[in-house]
This record gives structure tokens, sequence and C-alpha cells, in this order.
DNA sequence: CATCGCTAGGTTGTCTGACAACAGGAGGCA
DNA sequence: TGCCTCCTGTTGTCAGACAACCTAGCGATG
């Protein structure tokens, strides 16, 4: 193992447990939750914890805390359809929906850098770059059409192309380019870019263009992924 | 002052002004903020309170921080766009891009809920509602249509129509019902919902779907908000 | 010279205990 | 009935301490 951070923090392995059980529904909508001293016992912890791990649950608006009345779950609860907030793989998104993902592969190959990547990469235009393109499916049925693209020296030296398989994130991790956050950009688009003519060029997508990056702030990845509309949900909390 | 709960937390200033700074580029990307104990010297608060703030700024991924070695700028610090982890007024967001909006109202009115408004809003069906139907524009330019509906009983007894000005979060503002938090499902579409002419039918649009609730989670509005593809820069930081 | 291991110092993570600020309910009172 | 005060439970903030962690520098070793 090689010593991940941020995985083994305390309040952390508190705030995902606490995102987990909400999104069970053991708290309904303005139901309100155990208190601070209540939690900090439950789970072991000094209530300083618990505090860290109500503020990452808060932030992400399933729950509201109100000074002297306590922390009450939201209507957020409900809304367990692909969480824009939380980044994680498509694949898992279509696991946590009970689904069945799938993906085929179209193209995994070595080239330069288009223009367009290399901006958003940070890199100069033609350095090399992984390219992979694929369809997602989820149970058989295809959900969204993808474009990513991995710079070249992120990947370990002795790479082998006919390795590549799994989500995006799996083969980061596998090159210990952990990517803990993206920069997304929101479009709506029709199918015309996406290149291998069997998708449908005049239906309706939900582009997301992402620069992924890992805690060192390098940019590890750069994604385009368009979601046919209807058969992908889209759901995001904000928060004031 | 109605005494408005969670914008006096101590935190919170730190938080709302760290975060001020982050978006002013006083750090640049990668670059290291002062340590937890000289920003608890420098704003005059404890450490705990430096820190409750710190999380709130990581959590939007303005800040990435790294135990045992500090808090770090990240990229997110350049993306000043429509930032979509932030609940605000789309003027506000228009202002903030250092452009003049606008807005003209095509309907406003008191009339029965659909069914499709009535499900968002947890009304009965055919509940009277606000109806107000505008047009968004920057710098004399539309940039998105808006439908909002808001139940009646969340407005005050003396409403008078012909008062409705402004943004939403402004009017509702003024009848106590303080949006808080929001749930927006994500959609491309094209123009021909929108229902007054004016606009391209087969133009692009990203199309937000939001209910707005307060704090005690009940549910306050409903907007429905078409953006022109290309018009609008909606970006999103997502952390894992 | 290159490499390894150790140490020192600075940083964030967690703990403990205490008090302040706030909201709501119970009860007394006019 | 309506108003007021007190009491209780909750979250917000404080202070100080120690643990866990990372980096840089140094010396020993080959």
């Amino acid at each position: 193992m090689s010593g991940r951070s941020g995985i083994a923090k305390l309040s952390r392995t508190v705030a995902d447990d606490l995102r987990r059980r909400l999104e069970d529904g053991e708290w309904s909508p303005s139901e309100r939750l155990p208190g601070e001293h209540e939690l900090a016992a439950h789970y072991g912890v000094s209530r300083a914890t618990v505090r860290t791990a109500l503020r990452a649950v808060d932030a992400r608006g399933l729950t509201v805390t109100l000074h002297g009345l306590g922390t009450f779950a939201t209507v957020a609860t409900r809304a367990v359809a692909a969480d824009l907030h939380r980044l994680e793989s498509i694949s898992a998104t279509i696991v946590r929906l009970d689904r069945q993902p799938g993906a085929s592969f179209r193209t995994i190959a070595i080239r330069d850098a288009t223009a367009r990547e290399a901006a958003a990469l940070d890199l100069v235009s033609g350095a090399p770059v992984l390219s992979t393109r694929r369809e997602i499916t989820a149970d058989g049925e295809i959900v969204a059409y993808s474009h990513e693209t991995i710079p070249r020296h992120v990947l370990a030296e002795d790479f082998d192309l006919l390795t590549v398989s799994g989500s995006l994130f799996g083969l980061l991790d596998a090159h210990g380019a952990y990517a803990t956050s993206a920069l997304t950009a929101i479009h709506a688009s029709t199918g015309d870019e996406i290149g291998w003519g069997d998708e449908a060029p005049d239906a309706l997508y939900v582009l997301l263009e992402q620069t992924h990056f890992d805690a060192k702030n390098r940019a590890v990845a750069f994604s385009r992924t368009w979601f046919i509309e209807g058969r992908f949900q889209f759901n995001l909390v904000r928060v004031r």
C-alpha cells in the first residue's frame, strides 16, 4: 500500500458513515439527528471530530444545522441519483442505482495531444497522451459516450496499452495519480463531436468537460462525456 | 433587519473572507496558505474556528488540506465563472462577471399549480401559486429564460402583484422565506417548452430545474431556467 | 560520490473540558 | 388569555495539549 492520505482520517470515516446512513434514509427529511455529544459517544470519538464530520455533511447539503436546535436531515437525502457534488466514477454511480454497468472501448492509443487537450492539461501542444474512447452502458443500454485523455508522463514507464480496462479512476489509481478533485464545465450538446458514428448525431446530450487534479494540483486527466438526455439524472444540492 | 441566523457565525465570517481572498487570487494555485495558528491570530479567533472555516473552503474545492503539510490553493480559484456550488441569483452571477444584468417579466400572475409544480413543491394539485416568467439579459443580450413558481401561502397576505421585480431570492427574502438550499436537476433541452415564441425553439439550452428550500426544509419555490448554450458558462468543482 | 536512515522542526488531526449564545418549553403571574 | 421569566438542551467558540504526519537536513555507510 502506498500510504494513501486522506482516507484514514477519523473525521472522514465518521462523515462517510453519516452520509451513508442519511442516504439510506435512516432519518426522514426534517427529522433531527442525535446531538453532537451523543454522536461522539456512539462513534467513540471526540465532539470536535464529530463536528468536523457534520460540517462536511452540511456542506454537501445533506443536513442543516441550526444553533441551539440541532442538526436536521434535508430532502436531499432522497436524491440518490447521480450526485454531482461527489466525484465518483460513472460506473460507481450506475452501481449505486442498482443497475449493471458496462463499457466497451472504441479506441485505446498513444497519440499527440490536441491544442484543446494540451490547454486543459497544461501540456505543450503535441505532447504524448493516452487517448481512450468508449461507450458506457447500464443494463446493456448505452447511457453515455466518453473521451478520456491522460498525459503519458502520468502513467508508469512500463505501461501496456493492452492492460487498459475498467474506469478512468481505476487506471489513475493504479499509477499513483489519485484524482481528488475535478473542474467541471457543463454544456448542452448534440452528438456530432463524438466521432464514431453509431450514436444519434441529432440527439440531445448533457456534456461534462472535466479536468481532474491530484492532491498537488497536477492535472492528471481531461475527459469529455456525453450523457444521453433522459437516460441519466444529474442532481446537485446547492447551499447558500 | 430580521435577525437572520447563520450570517453572524464567526466561522462563517472567516470562511467568507477566505473565499473572497482566494477568488481574488491572493494565493496562486498550489501556493500554501498561512498555517492555522497564524490565521487564527490574524482573524483574532481560536484555531477551532479557523479550522471550521477551512473545512468549508475545502468542501467547495477552493483549497486542499494535507496532513503535516498545510492548506494549498487549488486551480479552482481561477474558475470564477458561474459556480454551481454556490447558490446565488443569476443576476448576482452576472454582476460578478462584470456584466450588466437585466430582466424583463413576461408573466406575473396568480394561478393554479400544475401537477408538475405541485409535485415539486409538495402541494395539492391546483393550489394557488405565483407564476413569473422572464428573460434574463447580460449587457442587453438574452442569456436565459426562466419560469418561477412560488406557493401563494409562502407570500404575505397583502402581497401585491405590481410590486414584483428583481430576483427570485429578493422576492423570497422580502417575505421571510429565506432560501438556503436547492435541489437541482440538470438537463439538455431545446427551447420548445419556454412558451412565448421569441426564443429559437431549436437552439440548445442547459436546463436547470430547481426546487428551493428554507432552513426548515419547506419548499418555497420551483424554478426552471433555460440557459442558452455558449452564453453562460457553468463550472463546478467536484471533490472526492 | 551516492544512498540510506535518523533527527529536528513545523504542520494538521484529535482530544479534553469549559463557557457563551441561542431556541424552545414549562410554569408563574397579571 | 396573554405575557414574562426561568430552566434545559442544543450548537458555537475558546484554550491548551498531544499525536500523526511530512519535509529538509545531516551524518553514517557503502
